[in-house]
DNA sequence: TATTTATTGTATCAATCCGTTACAATAATA
DNA sequence: TATTATTGTAACGGATTGATACAATAAATA
């Protein structure tokens, strides 16, 4: 039922930044440890015989049932002082185990940091065996999260800052068809900033990556706005 | 003789991509170890007690003799077939050690690479223990180098790329004191990528992260350039 | 059916940025 | 003093971006 230490390689575990859009906040999902008390970002272990990323993918596919993920690695911790045992006995306890000290879970972790946009409304999340729970949370709501992963949740955004514009973002946080509006709110959220509305259609309409669809009619009594798609020929380009 | 199991953390090691600028050209230190015809970025084990950071600087420390370094985590290399045993091996026999083939170096490694850009005049390349030479390589005249190294090397370079604006890349690459000229140059050869004069350096000037000193008479027939050096208070609030 | 309201798509004008050219200001030499 | 190679900056024009204005709706309402 415990992970086996002669499955999996030691001293290194990844954890993931897992985001989704919900049409006006950025979400993220949050691991609860029964009868713990922990909050975790969901992470795992990487086995002996699995890249890296493969095993990051199994992860996330696990907890949400997506096979297409936007997975991108951004940062590694590896301070001597992230201390894993104690969260990880108290996980143990509450699961109904105990132990032993020289147990290799026990040991110092560094762990790969990764994130994932993922469509917020596709998503059933799915508890592991060893969480009872796994939550969307407002990503400036958090609940007190074990060891450093606040940390990595501030340096996912800060990654997901930087590659806005450069990596195709918005296409994963966005259901296949969007308005523009949907699109500036996914820009306004990530980066907290405002747009004006017709700067931003014109930059986003000149980059000339959006193919433009039928209009969506929402029954308000105003004009209806195109739905946009990426195009994913136009996005290779860049 | 040999770096001990128990007093590292086992699967895991970093690489580093050791950047310097002659004033023409981008130069990579390359270690050759003993006997064995292998090149490898210089690299290194984690101690248990180490941060993953420290355990970084300290290796660069002691192949260049330079504290004060500019060092960047850029990513992590976790593919399942990044076979360091064969290499570790030829590596200790060049030696004249035999390594018993459950020996913990010879086991699957993720490696964490990070960059470091130092002043290329300022250092004396030192070789480690186990490596018999360190040397400046030009980075377009690679030696054929061990595992995924030339990889690494790859994507140090694009991360460099991308830094290269945001991050004060040029303090570390260049002396104290500079004419615009020779930055021009930094940012041409990283960037592979020619600017023009008058553009270039009205931008810089534009940026106003630079202090303006004397003006530096090379003995040359023509009008003396003014020498720079980056404002650090100024480039802290960018 | 005409009017009203909220919103969307785009044109327009101005300010700013950036590529380009031009040219004055040297530092040493002839 | 004239010459030569560079450097520092101004000046012009085209391109990009910010700000405003306004026409074009989709539905509700009169």
């Amino acid at each position: 039922m415990l992970p086996l230490e002669s499955e999996h390689i030691t001293n290194i575990a990844y954890d993931t930044v897992i985001l989704g859009f919900t049409g006006k906040e950025l979400k993220i999902l949050i691991l609860e440890y029964q009868n713990s008390g922990q909050f975790a970002l969901p992470g795992g272990f990487i086995r002996r015989n699995e890249d890296l990323y493969d095993a990051v993918k199994r992860g996330v596919r696990e907890r949400t049932g997506l096979e297409k993920i936007h997975l991108e690695q951004f940062h590694t911790f590896g301070k001597k002082n992230r201390d894993s045992a104690y969260p990880f006995k108290k996980i143990a306890a509450g699961k109904g185990y105990t132990l032993t000290s020289d147990h290799w879970v026990l040991d110092r972790f560094i762990t790969v940091g990764y994130y994932a946009l993922i469509n917020y409304n596709q998503v059933q999340p799915t508890p592991d065996k060893f969480s009872d729970s796994i939550n969307w949370y407002d990503i400036n709501k958090l609940p007190t999260l074990m060891i450093d992963h606040a940390e990595i949740v501030e340096k996912a955004l800060e990654s997901i800052r930087n590659d806005l514009g450069k990596k195709p973002i918005g296409e994963n946080l966005l259901p296949e068809k969007f308005t523009m509006k949907e699109l500036q709110k996914v820009y306004e959220t990530i980066l907290n900033k405002e747009f004006r509305r017709t700067t931003f259609q014109r930059k986003m309409l000149s980059m000339d990556i959006l193919k433009r669809h039928e209009k969506l009619y929402t029954g308000a009594a105003n004009k209806a706005p195109y739905l946009y798609s990426f195009d994913k020929e136009k996005v290779e380009k860049t």
